[in-house]
Parts: structure tokens; sequence; C-alpha cells
RNA sequence: GGCCAGGUAGCUCAGUCGGUAGAGCAGGGGAUUGAAAAUCCCCGUGUCGGCGGUUCGAUUCCGUCCCUGGCCA
């Protein structure tokens, strides 16, 4: 998708970045790493829980060898009250891609959070930031009035913005809300009214990456999450839960799988059970990611579960080069 | 072997005073603009255990057989 935003005067063009894409548990690490190491590349993760510091084994973030095999940025760099977003990620990401490209080296774009991808390369249109007191007023009133109370009075507002959003949605309801609140005008009103900024004006190559069928990504999932819990899960999550920061309402805490470990900690789970639905969360965020991946006619796909999807990526990469250089 | 309780959707179950059935979970599809590994929407035909009987009509009543669990021998 190349940019369609037709009064960009400024006609610098962004650099060429590569991108590993994919759902959970596919095969991302791997293939970034060589990736790197084949063309002199760094990675940019684009994961919405391995950019928060800790969760090192239930995020599947590169272990401390794989990190050191190549330069990774954006790695556990939030602090969990830290809350980043598409925005603040998308801007630290290109300031970051920027600079890679400036040392010469290869940018590659490595994670399975696809809203960031798009705050990235299609951009964002402004819109009143997130404002914590705000939303956590809203929150307290949506815990005591019912989220249907503030949808409804969404609909008295902004009717326009209230349409689009499904009243049980009790995010999106709360954050048009909140940008009604910050100056006045409603969500769609402000979106209609400008052109998203910062998309990206240079090559991307995207490759997808799915391990034949949806059978096989089921199984991958099961044995890496009973991969992780050999690896200690159990003790990170006992640490993390314990942790004087720990709050099951900061965002990153809410992370597939932690937060169905976290529930046999508190009781009433039992350990057995909490492992069956973490990993059956595991297989419905995959699924979602599935949905934002097929939506997009641009991916290159590779069969992970073929040895030769990394020889193929090679060409393909090199081939890339050569066309954009 | 006898008695009791069950055998209904992939799983756990509800239900039909006789007119061929529906929830939760799982699963599938979709949305996704400063929380996104989040949040939300849509999707339910299955020999109602087998075979007989009664009946216009049986998954529902009756008989019998099979299977599972419990109790008694």
């Amino acid at each position: 998708m190349s940019s369609t935003a037709g009064f960009c005067v400024d006609d610098k063009v962004d650099p060429a970045l590569l991108c590993v894409l994919g759902p959970t548990a596919s095969g991302k690490t791997g293939l970034s790493l060589t990736l790197a190491e084949k063309f002199n590349g760094e990675i940019v993760v684009m994961d919405s829980a391995q950019i928060y510091q800790g969760l090192q084994i239930g995020s599947a973030k590169p272990s401390s060898e794989e990190a050191a095999r190549v330069p990774h940025h954006l790695l556990g760099v939030f602090a969990w009250s830290d809350v980043c977003s598409a925005a603040r990620w998308a801007a630290r990401a290109r300031e970051v891609i920027l600079d890679i490209h400036a040392r010469g080296k290869l940018p590659i774009l490595c994670g399975g959070t696809f809203l960031y991808l798009r705050a990235l390369l299609s951009g964002l249109h402004p819109l009143p930031g997130d404002d914590a007191d705000l939303r956590r007023r809203l929150e307290a009133r949506a815990a005591r009035e019912g989220v249907a109370a503030l949808h409804a009075e969404l609909a008295q507002k902004d009717p326009q913005t209230a349409s689009r959003i499904h009243p049980n949605d009790s995010q999106r309801t709360l954050r048009a809300l909140e940008i009604l609140a910050q100056g006045g005008r409603g969500r769609e009103d402000l979106i209609a009214s400008a052109v998203p900024e910062s998309a990206w004006t240079g090559p991307v190559l995207k490759f997808a990456l799915m391990p034949g069928d949806r059978d096989q990504l089921r199984a991958r999932i099961a044995d890496r999450f009973h991969q992780m819990l050999a690896e200690g899960l159990w003790e990170e999550v006992r640490a993390i839960h314990a942790d004087p920061e720990f709050d099951p309402n900061l965002p990153v805490l809410k992370a597939v799988g932690y937060r169905q470990l976290f529930a046999a900690l508190d009781g009433g789970v039992s350990e057995a059970e909490a492992v069956t639905r973490a990993i059956i969360a595991t297989r419905q965020y995959a699924k979602r990611q599935l949905t934002w991946l097929r939506g997009d006619d641009s991916l290159v796909w590779l069969d992970s579960s073929d040895p030769a999807h990394t020889h193929i990526a090679i060409d393909r990469v090199a081939d890339w080069q050569t066309h954009h250089a």
C-alpha cells in the first residue's frame, strides 16, 4: 500500500523496511534472526508484551543468547505502569528504524501486534491522546453505572461515533468519551476532517509465517506452552504476582498466558485448569491475528513447517533489495 | 448377577405434559485509529445409545438389549 495522502509536501522517502509477521508460535523469532544475520540487519520488536520489562518466558521473548546474536530494539523498554500504545510504539519504531538505516543496516520489524503495524505504515489520524485521570474516572463510572449508560451518553453527545461502536464494547466507548472530553469534537468528526499522519513512504517487504495448517499451529502452541512451563513459567508468574508493582489491571499483565495462570494463584482454578485455559487463550489470540493477516493482500506467505522456507525468504529479500535499490 | 442413576452438538448439560431440540464451553468467521496478547460482534441438524411395541406421529410412553457410573451381592 503506497502513500495516497495527496497533500504530502514532504517528498523524503522512508527507508526500506522488512517485516516478519505471523501468528504466535509460527516461528518469527527464528526467521528474523536468520535474516538479520544474512542481511546485516537489526530487529525492531513489534509485540505489545515483549516491549515491556520482565515477562521473559511467557511472552516468548528472544533469549539472551538470541538477543546477543543481533541488536534488538524496543525489547523490554517499557515499565509495566508506563503504558505503551500504538501511537507511542509507532513513533518510537520510526525513530529506531531511521537510525538503523542511517547506520547502514537493514531494519527488520518482527512481531504480531498488527495494530502497531498499521499505525506505523498507514499512520494515525491526529486525535487527543490518552488521559490517565480521565480514563480512571470513566472506568469508575462504567463499573458503577454500567457500560450501557456510558454508551447512551455517547449517543447523546456524539451520535456519529456512537453508531460505530457496539454498546457492549466498553473499551471503545470509554475511548470515544475520552476524545470528546478533550476538546469537544467527536472521534469520527476528527477522523473525517484530517489525513493520517506519518504514513510510511518507503519500500516494505512483509513475510507472513504460518506453519502448515491450523491444526499444526494449534499443536505448536500447545508444545510451546509446555516448553515454557519446563523453562520455569510458573516461577516467573509467581514472581510477577508477588511484585509490589503487580496490578492485574495493567494492560501488559492481561497478556495471554499470564492472565490465566494468575487466576490459579488467586485460587478457584487448579494449576492444570489454568494451563488448559492459557493454551486455549493463546489459540484464540492466534485466530485473531490471522484475521488481521487475511485482510492484507500484500503479504508473502511462508510455510514455516517447510524447512525450505528460510531459503525462500532469503532469496526473496535479495531479490527485493536489488529491485528497490 | 440384582437394584439405582445416566446415555441428547467435539465437551459439560438443559429440554420436549408425544408434533424430530437449545445453553455454556470448545471451534469457525468478522471488526480493530493513543489498553490491542486488549475489547467487541456474528455463526448451533445433532441416526436425542441400538432394536422392537403403542400411536396419525416417539428423542419423549412401554418392552428389550448394549454401554457408563454408583450401591448391594
